[in-house]
DNA sequence: TTGAAAGCGCTACCAA
DNA sequence: TTGGTAGCGCTTTCAA
């Protein structure tokens, strides 16, 4: 491996001359300067930047921590992290918590240990205080999709109620009387979150949602058919179905056009996340947009922002998000024909 | 931040002794293991990477070069390479490659930097010699998706030409008797080789694939959408369409169902990737499987070996996948019916 | 405009 | 079983 003493001495210069030249330094003659990345390019040369690092007691990474890289939807998420990255010239280190606790922590810490002082986490299972702790600890570490009221400035976070909420209103406004709902089985606080904002949508339009039209299943394709066929199995009514994500949604659609009906003429459905898939669906899916790589970006932005500067001005909600109701083929108006 | 010093201070002993009980290092009386380990969790002491890897002269990273997150099937191939990191307990850097030589130059120049010698790289823009010179210089660099001759060794690609010719086979044994294709124009060199290798397929079994019915255009669902119209537009007759990727050929199927073709009762249609889309679509696409996953696992397991043993054997094919029909809905038999 | 040298946090060698 | 210490590659004072 070259190094900066292998330039310096082939160069004819001290190392102090030719770190200046390596980083833009002051004061430095453009002859030498010439000469000495002439060298450095002779030689092949390329910095240490974990001497670096060490030195000047910056990493210039940025961290991302996702359950796994193989969902879609974390893809995005550090997708966005990564586009913002790359734009303040800094290495992506990647990290998955899987689906624990321990992990989780694990993969944070790992961070940690390289120095990372920018740090976006998508984190499940970690407790609060836990991550309170680590927010103590890291500046620059910020939380996506989740909200905790003590670090409020900390979290980038989209309002889930709120999207059930506005499902429901936009039953409502077609006409619909009858709703079913498809929640997934995970202990994580989203599915109640978005069940709830529908259940009160309805309410508060004076309609309400039965545990019998309600049914919950693995939030993946398989699992919206399964739900789905329990629902139809409880011989209720329902013209209007709000599922807990577009995968499930796509998988409750095939089993209800499996069974004679129609989506949107007989039943209109809603998802949840608009991910690729909605678009590619038959009829194409009219879903809740979660704007998560936007996210990503802004919580990436926020972190780097607080790593440096320390104090940014966040109101006490954090930065959140409300999801946008993307109108597209799976709903219609509720008619009595 | 709490460094070795800190720790050695506080429990009353040598740096030395500390970095041993850090790393489990022989030699150690039980004693000062756990009094040593006490101490490191009552000051929160994380080691510094950096001042590790520069001293060990490695960095226990692995790296990755793809041309953007947010594409689920590069999405994948990221983390197939991160759960071999993971099991080697390394850290995941992630670079992205945009698509441009310089880009993907740069992403892996980074790499480089931070001193990762276990690399995949996924390039179509970078040219052979570079990629030659780069593995010269890089014991653990792998190259996924490509093959070079020079540096078979380092190669673990899909042999796409197969990949054409086993879905004009599957047609044939179907009965089938007219063909279109749906290509990309994007210029790399995929989208040829699936195609010739559709061609050949064809030809041994004495059928031919006429210029008008095969249709070029941009690899997406909108792409897929328009090449179809442009073969529908021609006015040829076909039974059978083979198509550039999954995303392609269900803007395909759409565009048939749109015009009164029936899928696959009037038309079959094989796709290309065998992505999650392909099991979400309605009928279900056959298509031929890509295991990327699993084959940047491989390449991440050989780029490891090849870092630290330095000589694995492989043929001069290097590793060599072969993609495998799978048989879903959007495949039938020809009926003159 | 340049060079000498201290030191970032750690590992690994040599002594004790 | 432990400690002292050189040195990894680099940046950054301080002097020249």
């Amino acid at each position: 491996m070259t190094t900066i003493k292998d330039v310096a001495q082939k160069a004819g210069v001290s190392v102090a001359t030719v770190s200046r030249v390596v980083n833009n330094g002051p004061k430095v003659s453009k002859k030498t300067i010439a000469h000495v990345k002439q060298v450095m390019t002779e030689l092949g040369y390329t910095p240490n930047a974990n001497a670096r690092a060490l030195v000047t007691q910056k990493s210039s990474t940025v961290g991302v921590v996702i359950p796994e890289l193989t969902d879609p939807f974390f893809a995005s998420l550090a997708g966005g992290v990564e586009q913002v990255a790359r734009a303040y010239k800094r290495q992506l280190l990647l990290s998955t918590g899987q689906i624990s606790a321990d992990a989780e922590l694990k993969a944070i810490q790992l961070l940690i240990e390289r120095q990372c002082d920018v740090i976006v986490v998508h984190s499940k299972f970690l407790d609060d205080d836990t991550l309170i702790n680590l927010s103590q600890q890291i500046k620059g570490l910020v939380i996506i999709d989740r909200f905790i009221p003590a670090i409020a400035q900390r979290c980038v976070w989209l309002d889930n109620q709120e999207g059930g909420k506005t499902a429901a209103r936009h039953f409502v406004t077609l006409g619909h009387q009858s709703f079913a709902c498809i929640s997934s089985n995970y202990q994580i606080e989203d599915p109640s979150l978005r069940l709830n904002g529908f259940r009160q949508g309805l309410e508060s339009a004076n309609f309400n949602l039965i545990a019998e039209l309600t049914s919950f299943s693995e939030p993946t394709l398989r699992g919206g058919e399964l739900a789905t066929q329990k629902l139809l199995a409880s011989n209720h009514q329902f013209s209007a179905l709000f599922v807990y994500n577009d995968a499930m949604a796509i998988g409750a659609i095939s089993t209800l056009e499996d069974n004679g009906f129609r989506v949107p003429q007989d039943i209109s459905v809603i998802g949840f996340d608009d991910v690729l898939l909605s678009r590619y669906s038959r009829p194409k899916l009219t879903t809740m947009h979660y704007p998560i790589e936007q996210m990503a970006q802004q919580a990436a932005e926020l972190a780097i922002a607080l790593a440096t500067n320390s104090h940014e001005t966040i109101n006490s909600q954090g930065i959140k998000h409300v999801p946008r109701l993307v109108k597209r083929e799976s709903t219609a108006s509720y008619t009595t024909i």
